[in-house]
DNA sequence: GTCTATAAAGCGATAGAC
DNA sequence: GTCTATCGCTTTATAGAC
């Protein structure tokens, strides 16, 4: 393996975690150097600008983000299992990567119309096997009419949320942080359970 | 009316848009002056420094948003009324205020412990009467088991979270800005009924 | 490729006149 | 209370030696 090669790499593994913790605002290029054990002037040789090094790690953490929805929604199985999937899948994206929700939305939302062009990947989920299966379904009779994407909002909502919005739930139900993943994993049993239940209209 | 306090609060008016807008790191003392029609040193006149004015902002607008919240689940209604205005109440929230939520669960993220204290008002929805309802009516079998937090995070989640993850939603069902109001309509009606139905366990 | 030193600009905060 | 001018520090970015 080249040394620059690693180099590089090392630079983007801890600017991206330093970035994720404070933001594109808040973070130092000074800290982002002393945390890879190299010099600041390093930084600008691999990736010229703060903003450049920014970039790059920002799509590739919204290609992962959206690479592990549309592999869950392709694959093969029942419209059910997928959102009970999703579910599962999401729950362990946002365990291990807890930062990385917020992190995404707050930069899209200060710069919406920069991104613009990255966001177009996501435009493939409308196109998943997912949608066709459930417009199938509903088509049938056995789903109760409602809008797919509403349903997979649900899912997303239901798992992605809390960890957003982890310090005021936290408060609200006096959790410490063990009792907060005990919450979150009850999360990811019911969430898929309840839109479940409720397009298929039965109750037990 | 005094000449002061009118400035006092041209300043927190402008400043806090701002703030939602940027976040703390990303906001500039310039630009608000400059937003506010007066200068720089007035800021500091007022409020000493920019972390100061910060912190007077952000009390403000969580204790809005708690406020909304905690008479919500206090009012003299049942449990399921209680679901459904609530959800009305954060969709209007919402609706008028686009900005706040990403602004509220970042800048808590960034500084988790430093507003520990703030966050402790978020208690009293523990307390709130829905709570004593909710379990009342569990403890009557009318109600399926359930974590009444579960229940009213499902309801933060449905609501907030579609605006808080925007872009990625509108770029996945390919929603303009009107048809993305229009989807979040239709979620603040189904989002209480869906748990609702799965509380009460019943069919149609 | 990697480092030190430094430029150049930005920013929060203060001094002092009015 | 409000302004201009400026201080002093921080931060991004570059120059140039090795």
């Amino acid at each position: 393996m080249k040394k620059d090669i690693s180099t590089e790499e090392k630079i983007l593994d801890h600017a991206g975690q330093i970035f994720k913790m404070k933001g594109f605002s808040g973070a130092r290029m000074q800290e982002i150097a002393d945390s890879a054990g190299i010099n600041k002037a390093m930084l600008h040789y691999y990736f010229r600008s703060k903003k450049m090094l920014f970039d790059k790690i920002f799509e590739n953490i919204l290609d992962d983000f959206q690479q592990n929805i549309i592999i869950t929604l392709n694959d093969e199985r029942s419209w059910e299992n997928k959102l009970t999937a999703l579910s599962e899948k999401l729950y362990m994206f946002v365990y291990h990567n807890e930062d990385i929700p917020i992190f995404l939305f707050n930069e899209l939302h200060m710069n919406y119309n920069f991104f613009s062009e990255q966001l177009f990947k996501f435009k493939e989920i409308k196109k998943s096997s997912f949608f066709k299966q459930f417009m199938s379904e509903m088509k049938k009779g056995n789903i109760i009419k409602t809008d797919p994407l509403q349903v997979l909002v649900h899912i997303f909502s239901g798992i992605i949320f809390p960890v957003v919005a982890k310090p005021i739930i936290s408060s609200m139900g006096d959790l410490n942080d063990k009792q907060f993943d005990q919450f979150l994993l009850e999360r990811k049993k019911i969430v898929p359970e309840i839109i479940i239940q409720y397009l298929k209209n039965t109750g037990v």
